[in-house]
DNA sequence: GGTTAGGAATGAGATATATCAGTTATCAGG
DNA sequence: CCTGATAACTGATATATCTCATTCCTAACC
């Protein structure tokens, strides 16, 4: 937990001097809930790489309008776009919840990624998963009603890339609905409206899928 | 332009035998205007080299729906996250024009990437521009309104990823709907607005931006 | 225990955009 | 040159969803 050369996965096969090159070039620290990571337009210089905690990835698209795209967790890397050229972070983030992050030196990681290219592609593998959420987040923003975005949107949060944790007591209706892409009041509505249904349960921020099976279909016929 | 390996760029450092990697799992092939080279949902066993051409790259988002994501070009890798574990086509891809195809084996095309890890970063980096593209996209679709949406599109699709060509005069009405995510009827609508606000003009499929600053101003403020 | 602030909830009204029905234009084939 | 088919275009209508205004609830704090 202390360090995350030894506790990511992804950093388990290097080698000695590999893991030095990267230890050379790192800061851990942590932010609090609510503070932001990085911001949507900044200059990116680090890599990150979640070691404990909730992060949410979004894009703003107004004033005061965003689209939640993603939440990361412990071993996910952020920013990693830096890597390749592009010097201006395209999302944001912010941390739901108290959160341990390792910043790696942009140069450094490069230097490992060329030397190393099982890692290279092991890194790139996981990150090939992002641009699949992405297609999953444009497949329902704009195909699906309202109440197949809101399913989609609940399917994606107590599914299986968040085993055990119960995600939402750290999410507003507002940070729900903008994971759908609809209106807060309209998630609101939805939300009552399946809870009739039977579908979820409702009891304060918590929310449970009682018919996980319903809710697919409703994803599904939009 | 006969042989895939000389033509592209980022195969020039390459080395002889491991030109012959590639060459030895290798086909390329000629899809005519219309044919589909891959469907979304289908095993995806090859990564694609487009060498020649123009290729529409769309979700399938309904029986009759699609969104257009991407336009690839000659030097435009297709279908690579087969390399890492996907299996299924997460998009659909149809050739525009007569469009000249080189399918490289999967496995060849792993052993490279990990026996030359800077041919690796040089297709990486070039990859990432893809997720920007759908950030771009996403971005588009949800918060911007009509007019910003049409005017983001007409930006892509006349600039400067497609130097000197005319798209337009591939793409039907509807196909550039699908870029812009609305209905058919109002991207016709609102292309002749825009001709009557001397923003483009029309004239058959060929479209041309006389204002693209105008234009621009448009895609900021929706 | 009362007060306040912020999120959650609800209903009425406004509106942008899709849908539908129908006309005109274009183009390939006979 | 005519004919059918396909795409481009146009206007009227319907409706899903956002917006706004207001109330309710909860939790924190003095």
């Amino acid at each position: 937990m202390d360090n995350c050369e030894k506790m990511v996965a992804c950093f388990r096969d290097l080698k000695p001097e590999e893991l030095e090159l990267i230890s050379s070039g790192k800061t851990e620290l942590t932010y609090l809930t609510g503070e932001n990571l990085f911001k949507q337009g900044a200059f990116s210089t680090h890599v990150l790489l979640v070691m404990d905690g909730l992060v949410k990835v979004y894009l703003q698209t107004g004033r005061d309008k965003q689209l939640n795209l993603q939440l990361a967790k412990a071993g996910d890397f952020l920013a990693f776009s830096a890597l390749f050229g592009e010097a201006l972070h395209a999302t944001s983030a912010v941390a739901l919840t108290d959160t341990q992050v390792c910043m790696i030196d942009k140069e450094k990681m490069r230097t490992l990624l060329l030397r190393n290219a099982e890692f290279a592609m092991r890194i790139t593998s996981r990150n090939y998963r992002n641009e699949r959420q992405l297609l999953t987040v444009i497949g329902n923003i704009t195909y699906k009603q309202m109440r197949g975005k809101l399913a989609s949107a609940l399917l994606y949060l107590s599914g299986d890339d968040f085993p055990g944790q119960d995600i939402f007591v750290h999410l507003s209706r507002q940070d729900l609905a903008n994971f759908a892409s609809v209106a807060t009041e309209s998630a609101i509505k939805l939300l009552k409206e399946f809870e009739r249904d039977g579908i979820i349960a409702l009891e304060g921020k918590e929310i449970s899928i009682v018919d996980r099976a319903e809710l697919e279909k409703i994803e599904r016929l939009g």
